[in-house]
DNA sequence: CGTTCGATTGAGGAAGATCAATTAATGTGG
DNA sequence: CCACATTAATTGATCTTCCTCAATCGAACG
C-alpha cells in the first residue's frame, strides 16, 4: 500500500521507540482506515505535488481522507488574500469547510505524491445508518480539527517570531512521529513565503527564525538546499517554546 | 421567549431593513432552533455574565446551542497561556471541541444573560437516526466553526492591528444583524485585555486601535463608559479593511 | 469618599516589516 | 553539458509598528 513508500519525510521505522501517545494515534488512523475501507470502499486517487483536491468556490460532495502524502489548505479572501490555513497528513480528512454552504471554501494541494481516498458525503451518511462508528470518526475528525485550529490562533497571537517557528516545527515533526515516520530528517514542502504566511510573519522573518534555531542547534539543515532539516530533539523544540514564554524563571 | 429580550446589543428590530442574506441566516437560525425543539425537547437553562456552561477538562457530554446572550470560549494552554478563540450568539452551538477526546477543552463562559439549549449528544445520535435533518444541524454548524475559525486565523495574521479591530467589530456587527439586532448600538462585553488578547495585540493597542476608528468617525462611543459603542455604517468598517490592504490603488 | 479596576495616553525601546543586495538552487535552450 | 535565466533563500540596513513601562483619568462599588 501507499502508506508505506509516500511521504513528507522518509518513511522508514521511527528512529527510536514511538511513545506509547504516538502508538495509540497511530493505532487510531489505522483503525479509521479499515472502517472507511470496509463500509465504504472508497474510491482511491493517487496525486502528486500540485495536484489540488478542490479549489475554493467548488461545489462539495466529497471529502477526502488522505492515506499517503501531505496536502496544505489555502483560503483565499475576496479581496485577494491568501492564508495557509493548515497543513494535512495521513489519517486527516480535508474538505469539511464544504459541509455548511455545499461549498469549499479553500484549496487543497498536494505537497507531495500521495494517495486519497475518496468520501461521498451522502453515501457517508447514507452508510452510518448501519455503521454507527462511521459518524463517529466523522465527528472526532471535525472536533479535532477545531481543535487544532484554535491551537493554531493562539500560538499566532501568543508567541513571537521565533518561538511560533518553534512551535511550528514541534507540531510538524510531532504529527510525523505519531504516524510513525522519522523526525529527523523532514523535509518542509513549501517555500518561506508559504510557511511564513501560515505563521504570520514575512518570508524574511520566517527565513531568520530558521536560521536564528538552528544557530541554537534546534534545528539543522540537511541535505544540499535548505528544505531538509533535520531536527535532532523534538522536545528541545517545545522548552524552546516554553522558555520564551516564561519571561525570567532564574534567579528569583 | 427569552430571545426577544435579552442579547448583546438592544434588541429591538433593526434599524433598517435587513438584507435578505441577513433574513436568510436569521431564518436558518429559527429553523435549527424549531427542529431541535420538537424532536429533542432540550432542557434550558439560563445563565447570568459570569456563568461557565464548561470548563477545560470537564467530561464532555453536552452539546449548547445558544438561544439568547452571548458567550467567550477561552482557551488555555498548558504553559498557563489563555486565548480568547472565539464569541458565540444566538443559533451558535457550543461544545464541538469536547467530541473527539470526551473533554472541553476550553471554557464557555456566558458575557450576558441569556439561554441555552442543552443536548446530550447521544441522545442527538439517537434522535438522528430517526429525524437525519438534526444531523445536517450539526455537521453544519460545526462546518461552520472550522470555516469561521479559519477566518479568524487570516485575520490575525495578514492585517495591522487597526484593520483587525475593525475587521472584529464588522464581523461581530455582521452577526447582530444576521439575528436581527440592531448594529447601530452594540455593547462590547469584554475588556480592552480580553479584546487584544482575541486579536493577537496587547491591551493597549487594542484601546489605540478603538481610538483611532473613532477619530476616523468609523465607531462612535455611545453611553458614558467606553464599552458601549455605536456604528454608523458597518460597511465602513470592511471598507477601511480594504483600504488598509490595498497598497495605493490611486493614480497608476 | 476613597479604593479598585478598566481605559486612555505618552515616551521609549524592541520586534518585525520593508527595501535591497547577494548567493544558492533549479530550470531552459543552445 | 554548459551558459544563462529564473526562482528561492539569506543577510544586511533602515524604518514602521507594536510592545513595554508608566502616569493619569474615569467609572463602579463598598
Amino acid at each position: 500500500m501507499l502508506a508505506s513508500t509516500m511521504s513528507c519525510s522518509t518513511p522508514v521505522a521511527p528512529p527510536r521507540p514511538a511513545s506509547s501517545e504516538a502508538d495509540a494515534t497511530r493505532r487510531q488512523i489505522a483503525d479509521a482506515l479499515r472502517l472507511l475501507n470496509e463500509h465504504l470502499g472508497p474510491q482511491r486517487r493517487v496525486v502528486h505535488a500540485g495536484d489540488t483536491l478542490y479549489q475554493a468556490g467548488e461545489r462539495f460532495e466529497l471529502l477526502y481522507v488522505l492515506n499517503a502524502g501531505c496536502f496544505k489548505l489555502v483560503s483565499p479572501a475576496a479581496d485577494g488574500r491568501e492564508q495557509v490555513v493548515g497543513l494535512k497528513f495521513r489519517g486527516d480528512w480535508l474538505g469539511f469547510d464544504g459541509i455548511a454552504d455545499g461549498i469549499y471554501d479553500c484549496t487543497a494541494t498536494a505537497m507531495d505524491t500521495g494517495e486519497v481516498w475518496m468520501i461521498r458525503y451522502d453515501a457517508l451518511l447514507a452508510a452510518s445508518a448501519q455503521q454507527p462508528a462511521l459518524l463517529g470518526l466523522l465527528h472526532q475528525a471535525m472536533s479535532r480539527q477545531i481543535a487544532r485550529d484554535r491551537e493554531s490562533l493562539m500560538s499566532v497571537c501568543t508567541l513571537p517570531a521565533d518561538a511560533r517557528m518553534a512551535d511550528f516545527l514541534h507540531d510538524w515533526a510531532e504529527s510525523l512521529a505519531e504516524r510513525g515516520l522519522r523526525t529527523d530528517q523532514i523535509t518542509l514542502r513549501m517555500t518561506r513565503a508559504e510557511i511564513g504566511n501560515h505563521l504570520g510573519m514575512t518570508l524574511e522573518t520566517a527565513s531568520r527564525a530558521l536560521s536564528r534555531l538552528a544557530r541554537e542547534k534546534l534545528i539543522a539543515f540537511a541535505g544540499k538546499g535548505r528544505r531538509d532539516l533535520q531536527i535532532p530533539d523534538v522536545a528541545a523544540l517545545s522548552a524552546f517554546v516554553q522558555r520564551v514564554i516564561a519571561p525570567a524563571p532564574l534567579l528569583q
